[in-house]
RNA sequence: GCGGACGUGGCGAAACCGGUAGACGCAGCGGACUUAAAAUCCGCUUUUGGCAACGAAGUGCGGGUUCGAGUCCCGCCGUCCGCACCA
């Protein structure tokens, strides 16, 4: 027969309780009033995308977040684990174009068919919560914030240059643009002014910048990104009075001083020339009348700002014919030049050259042959011989040449400087952010739609809350070709809530990061007809205890929540003082596989491959295959496996063991077959040695009689217990898993007494059960055990287990391990060198050498310093 | 260019505070069971010398600190990530 009957059976026991956990209700959260006592804690995966189907690599990230939403729950929390989808999304506006399905039974498919993969995983989720971003009854509470903000101030409408994706025909933030291209249609990205819905960022700029100190349970990386992303810089802003102006220049250009922003105020001896951006308000008047300058401006603006544009294009610059008064100095005459590299998004847009401590300014002003002077002296160097020609000096100094200034170190000249310029008016210390308003407007059908009303007569007018929600006409047109909303025939068209005459509605619809910045604080009330929730229920659950992600989203979706909870704060609907979304975040690494090449170029999945160790073979034509690069699993690369068909072969708990083990959850790690078999083996193991016990004879006393072998055993049980309770709160779980490994390695190998054996299979399953719950179970069922496991408190390691009383400690000399001796667990420092003194070994290498000192580090190493006898050394 | 992380067997990795380098898994090799294969089980598996006991070397490279360095410091080389004409 080859029927084997000991086997277990994922396919009978994987749905079996997955029906008996949600019979019994344990995966919902408890309201407060009813949580008798127990601590709250809130575990939140990143919520996914509905693009389609589910494959293994999805499954990481939910797998982690379910160890610890069960594990936290079986250690006495009131546990919030709860799922959506963030369902608003160019993808769907884009099947609708190719396929003609509507956006929203795209993506409701998508749900249904991705919420049914997801149960297959076993998640710890209390489905009761399910929310969809793309659903009235969510995004009418949205609307609501939004007018929230809008009252507030926090939501405004400026003219603003943006960033122009010509393929998506939309707007994109500059968090969406990546060298230069969209970070979704990859196309070369345009600039358009436009009139556009802005969240004002900026205004928590200091407080996101100085509480990512606060996040210590963040990734030092991701607090570290955010802090560039802000950028915060100080500085001074430097008013240069105008000296003279060519004749055709009139009004304000021709007598207003010119604002400049430097981080650099000491170097202000130093400067030899301003440069204006190509499109800064002064060149383009100049332009008016200077036929030259207007083709610098369109060169300019012909010029791409990828990387490679920027890295190849040279500094140029064009003389305005303008002259500025030094601001310390006013007899001194400086010119204004218009300068390529200058960005008129940042600063002022305008900046002085300071050729001898800044690189392009060196190359613009030997380029254009400019005068200049070095001004701040290096440590070490000679005043008079020091010299800049082609490499400028940037780090701190001396200062020198520069009047007043000279002799301070650079700090403390900057400082000086900055007092000068404010003392003579002619400038002001001030600090710099490189972090701008987001800008929320998408010229989009599928999002939620902004609730403002264009009047002629009153302006732009909020949609009063009684009619509430706005809700997406069902029946746009999806052909691609600019709004949908805004071609529809009749939506638009809405009376002046002001004054009742005909007016437009708003047509964009706001960025779908809008839509996952405040999800997580829904998920606490996710019922509410009336509020986006209760007050009361987002204080008590917020923050989030532990969110889970993918690095993706260090900037935009976690700078972007950070942004709404602090709004949402100052708008009453939460308390939250500390503003902070997310207490503790640990960013996820991906699942990769081999990728698969046919000779047409085609690519193929890895159930059309035949893998060799030689190579790869086509299984239905019998073409060799290329073996590709391994890459994160994607559908484009075709490099992934498919959930259903995985949980049907092998059971979930497979697939979430394995992406647990091999590599530290942090860090991106290899899917294959071998990998998977390792595992399959495993729980084939585990369910042998439950099955093999449960038929053994139980003795009716445990205390009476343990054997060696049983201390032994059960001393490793607890310390696996305690060495898997450490790794899951520190997300160690490539580390729980090598520990589980060994403990049922070793109960297979242990001759313990059926109880010691039977302490340990209990212990071994009960901290399985993060990981491998249904494995774990059966296997709990198979011990005799009463209730459910997932129900079942976290046991607590025996601490006389967990200790050791004797201790094989290792004996070096001369820092080289030379044997081990046997030792008390804290014996004393004498003890242990007369052990190791009369051990045989340690004996023989001593032989004809002086000990000259003794090193013990207690319980850990004993370290011998020898030295040949007689020696000439002391 | 600026900022950051990392570099350990054939592979993924472990070593948490400076204290036995390579746990655990994969692959490989040998064996048991089998008519045979699969599955399963047992053993070996950093390199190198040796029949063995037992040595030697070894954590990208070169130095340093220390009784002792994968871990700390300095300088290189390499890989990856983020930002990028940011004044």
């Amino acid at each position: 027969m080859t029927q084997d009957n000991t086997r277990y059976n994922h396919r009978a026991a994987e749905p079996k309780w997955r029906a008996a956990w949600s019979a019994a209700g344990i995966f919902k959260a408890v309201a407060p009033d009813k949580a008798a006592g127990k601590p709250k804690y809130y575990v939140l995966e990143m919520f996914p995308y509905p693009s389609g189907r589910i494959h293994v690599g999805h499954a990481r990230n939910y797998t982690m977040g379910d160890v610890v939403a069960r594990f936290k729950r079986a250690r006495g929390y009131n546990v919030l684990h709860p799922m959506g989808w963030d369902a608003f999304g160019l993808p769907a506006e884009n099947a609708a174009i190719d396929r003609g399905a509507h956006p929203f039974t795209w993506t409701l498919e998508n749900i249904a068919v991705m919420k049914k993969q997801l149960e297959l995983l076993g998640l710890d989720i209390d489905w009761d919560r399910e929310l969809a971003t793309c659903t009235p009854e969510y995004y009418k509470h949205q609307q609501k914030m939004f007018l929230a903000f809008w009252d507030k101030g926090l939501a405004y409408r400026r003219k603003a240059k943006v960033n122009w994706d010509p393929v998506d025909q939309t707007v994109l933030a500059n968090e969406q643009v990546i060298d230069g291209r969209g970070w979704r249609s990859g196309a070369v990205v345009e600039t358009r002014e436009l009139e556009q819905w802005m969240f004002k960022v900026t205004q928590y700029a200091d407080d996101l910048l100085e509480a990512l100190k606060g996040l210590e349970r963040w990734p030092d990386k991701v607090r570290l990104m955010q802090t560039n992303w802000i950028g915060k810089s100080r500085g001074a802003k430097v008013w240069w009075d105008i000296a003279s102006v060519p004749p055709q220049l009139t009004g304000g250009h021709a007598k207003d001083p010119i604002e400049v922003f430097t981080t650099r105020p000491d170097t202000l001896f130093g400067a030899s020339f301003l440069a204006m951006a190509p499109d800064h308000p002064l060149t383009k008047a100049i332009a008016a009348f200077r036929p030259d300058v207007a083709a610098f401006m369109a060169e300019c603006a012909g010029l791409g700002t990828s990387e490679a544009d920027i890295e190849q294009a040279e500094k140029i610059g064009i003389d305005l014919g303008v002259r500025v008064k030094h601001p310390l100095d006013p007899s001194w005459e400086i010119p204004v030049y218009a300068a390529n590299f200058v960005l008129s998004t940042y600063g002022t847009g305008a900046i002085f050259g300071s050729p001898a401590g800044d690189q392009r300014d060196l190359d613009f002003a030997n380029k254009y042959g400019l005068s200049f002077k070095p001004v701040v002296l290096p440590p070490g160097a000679d005043p008079v011989t020091h010299a800049i020609t082609d490499v400028a000096f940037t780090d701190d100094g001396v200062t020198y040449n520069s009047g007043f200034l000279d002799g301070l170190p650079t700090r403390e000249a900057i400082a000086a400087a900055i007092a000068k310029l404010e003392e003579t008016g002619h400038g002001k210390g001030t600090v710099q952010w490189r972090l701008r308003d987001w800008g929320v407007s998408r010229q989009r059908y599928w999002g939620c739609p902004i609730p403002a009303i264009h009047c002629q007569a009153c302006g732009v007018v909020p949609v009063p809350d009684d009619q509430l929600p706005v809700t997406l006409p069902e029946d746009a047109v999806f052909d691609g070709a600019g709004n949908p909303l805004a071609k529809h025939p009749t939506w638009k068209h809405a009376p002046c809530p002001h004054c009742a005459r005909p007016a437009l509605r708003e047509t964009d619809t706001l960025d779908t990061f809008v839509d996952s910045s405040w999800y997580f604080a829904r998920f606490t009330d996710p019922q509410n007809k009336t509020a986006p929730f209760d007050k009361a229920l987002a204080d008590y659950w917020l923050p989030v205890d532990q969110y889970v992600g993918g690095i993706e989203h260090a900037v935009l979706h976690l700078l972007y929540s950070r942004f709404f909870t602090r709004a949402m704060r100052d708008c009453g609907f939460l308390s939250l003082p500390s503003g902070e979304p997310f207490d503790g975040l640990f960013t996820q690494g991906m699942v990769t596989h081999e990728t698969y090449k046919s000779a047409a170029g085609k690519w193929l999945g890895p159930e059309e491959v035949d893998r060799r160790d030689s190579g790869a073979v086509d299984i239905a034509t019998g073409a060799p295959v290329t073996v590709g690069a391994i890459e994160k699993m994607s559908k484009s690369k075709r490099n992934v496996v498919d959930l259903d068909d995985f949980v049907r072969e092998y059971g979930a708990d497979v697939a979430r063991w394995f992406v647990l083990s091999d590599s530290p959850p942090e860090r991106d790690v290899e899917w294959t077959a071998s990998g998977v078999e390792g595992a399959w083996r495993f729980v084939q193991r585990v369910w042998a040695a439950v099955e093999a016990h449960g038929k053994a004879p139980k003795p009716k006393d445990p205390a009476g009689d343990i054997s060696a072998d049983g201390l032994a055993l059960r001393q490793i049980a607890h310390r696996t217990l305690a060495g898997v309770t450490d790794d899951i709160e520190g997300f160690r779980f490539n580390r729980a898993v090598a520990r589980l490994y060994e403990l049922f390695n070793a109960v297979r190998k242990s001759e313990a007494d059926a109880w010691s054996r039977g302490e340990a299979l209990r212990i071994g399953v009960q901290v399985l059960s993060p990981f491998m719950p249904h494995l774990a179970e059966e296997c709990w069922q198979a011990l005799g055990q009463d209730g459910l496991l997932a129900a079942a408190p976290w046991p607590t390691a025996d601490r006389a287990l967990v200790a050791q009383d004797t201790i094989t400690l290792p004996v070096q000399i001369n820092g080289k391990k030379r044997g081990e001796i046997t030792i008390a667990k804290g014996a004393a420092q004498d003890a242990v060198e007369a052990i190791a003194l009369a051990d045989e070994t340690v004996k023989g290498f001593l032989k004809g050498q002086k000990v000259r000192k003794i090193i013990l580090v207690p319980d850990r190493i004993l370290n011998i310093v020898a030295a040949p006898a007689g020696g000439a050394a002391e």
